[in-house]
DNA sequence: CATCCACCGGAAATAGGGGGGC
DNA sequence: GCCCCCCTATTTCCGGTGGATG
């Protein structure tokens, strides 16, 4: 292809303001899976937990740990470094340790797990066809085997223990180590930000996942201020960063109970939106919009990842609350709204109680808030509540093209 | 103070689409 | 080829319940 000589070209202006890199020096220290080299304010728990896995360099059993805490305490953090640490140091000594981490918010039917850790020992399966007891069986054969210690962690384990078969497939794993006769060993390391989940577990699993518990207490805003500095050092080239943008990062994700996680995007983002403008400074005007833009963001790829009839209901939810000024409606009136979308569209509407499925549904991924409340003799039922940008919603809903139907006028 | 509304929410089953192992 | 498995969305069935009302 030719090019365009001395007239503007507008994507060679994009590639070579992508080169100049003028405020990011390197950007991915500021994504959520990058594990730094240091973990501000939670030395107290790198520590506990490589104690707890510390055996495993002398080829012993490791213990099980369970961190619980918040979204963005470093939970996950804490848990990679130290990780990353020992798989280091175990290389360094030649022995046999290895580390698989299993996110199973992603990976969330037993299946998935099994077949996570099966690939972490390096056991190929197929993602669907075999039962979870087969997959389980040729990776605990591969590791008596293969010997060595292994780590599995599993991140945000509540999500497995909630599906039909979650709970068995953790009591096998919690007792892995009396099938493998001591030939290698297995060490579990749960995580979750739900407290209520670890009541929940069968007293069995709980026990054994429980041996040690750490927990994770939310970030103060100073403490993210120092998460912040040290990651900005790296992330930016220097002097790119406007008075205060630290700070108001850092008071904007205080406010949302301590979390790193936010504090780090606000930043990321705010950088980009001012690299997109061709802005010299990252300032305080970039973070309020960088806000927006997350939630933004969001909402568009929940909304978009929605199967159809969900969508419908959100888009009846908007419909009657906005006929109400905004306040809270019921499940009936939803479903009535609901019913009438359908109709329109002519097809076949769900049922009330997969309605009401969906309800909880879309309050677990944040576009409504919602409580059961009892209105007496007029019987007991769901209050819900738009949360998030209605607009956001509707932008993301209009490239359904099923949906954009009802949306036309 | 018993009643009874309007759903709630667990459990199990189905549909229907994608794949094993031997 | 036969029989078994997984996954997601949904249906069916159904016992449960907070509190305004009569």
């Amino acid at each position: 292809m030719a090019g365009v000589r001395g007239v503007a070209d507008p994507l060679e202006e994009v590639f070579s303001s992508a080169l100049t890199r003028r405020i990011f020096r390197r950007r991915w220290v500021l994504l959520p899976d990058y594990v730094p080299e240091t973990l501000p304010h939670r030395e107290r728990e790198l520590r506990r937990l490589a104690e707890v896995l510390a055996p495993a360099l002398r080829g012993e059993k490791p213990g099980n740990a369970f961190l619980y805490g918040l979204t963005g305490t470093g939970k996950t953090a804490v848990a990679r470094h130290v990780l990353m640490r020992l798989e280091g140091k175990a290389r360094e000594l030649g022995v046999a340790v290895r580390a698989i981490y299993v996110n199973v918010r992603q990976r969330d039917t037993p299946y998935k797990v099994a077949a996570s850790i099966a690939e972490g020992v390096g056991v190929r399966v197929p993602f669907t066809g075999l039962s979870v007891g087969e997959v389980y069986e040729r990776s605990v054969k591969r590791l008596k085997r293969l010997g060595g210690v292994y780590i599995v962690v599993l991140d945000e384990i509540d999500f497995l223990a909630k599906r039909p078969g979650g709970q068995d497939l953790l009591y096998r794993l919690t007792r892995v180590n009396q099938e493998l006769g001591g030939n290698a060993w297995v060490s579990l390391v749960g995580i979750t930000n739900s407290l209520s989940f670890v009541e929940s577990l069968e007293p069995r699993v709980r026990s054994s996942l429980g041996e040690v518990e750490l927990v994770f207490h939310p970030y103060t805003a100073p403490q993210l201020k120092d998460i912040l500095e040290d990651r900005a050092r790296e992330a930016f080239n220097p002097g790119v960063l406007g008075e205060g943008v630290i700070d108001l990062c850092a008071a904007l994700a205080a406010r949302e109970h301590g979390d790193a996680r936010r504090a780090l995007d606000l930043l990321r983002v705010a950088g980009e939106i001012a690299e997109r403008r061709g802005d010299p400074l990252v300032t305080e005007e970039h973070v309020y919009a960088a806000r927006i833009e997350i939630e933004r963001d969001r909402v568009g790829e929940v909304v978009r990842g929605l199967p159809l009839h969900a969508k419908l209901v959100i888009l009846a939810i908007i419909r009657r609350q906005g006929a109400r000024e905004g306040k809270s409606v019921y499940t009936g009136e939803v479903y009535e709204e609901y019913k009438r979308l359908t109709a329109e569209l002519g097809l076949e509407h769900v049922t009330l109680r997969r309605v009401s499925g969906i309800l909880g549904e879309l309050d677990m991924l944040g576009l409504v808030k919602s409580r059961v409340v009892s209105r007496g003799r007029y019987g007991k039922t769901r209050e819900v509540i738009l949360d998030a940008d209605p607009k956001a919603i509707l932008e993301a809903l209009q490239e359904d093209p099923m949906v954009a139907r009802l949306l036309e006028d």
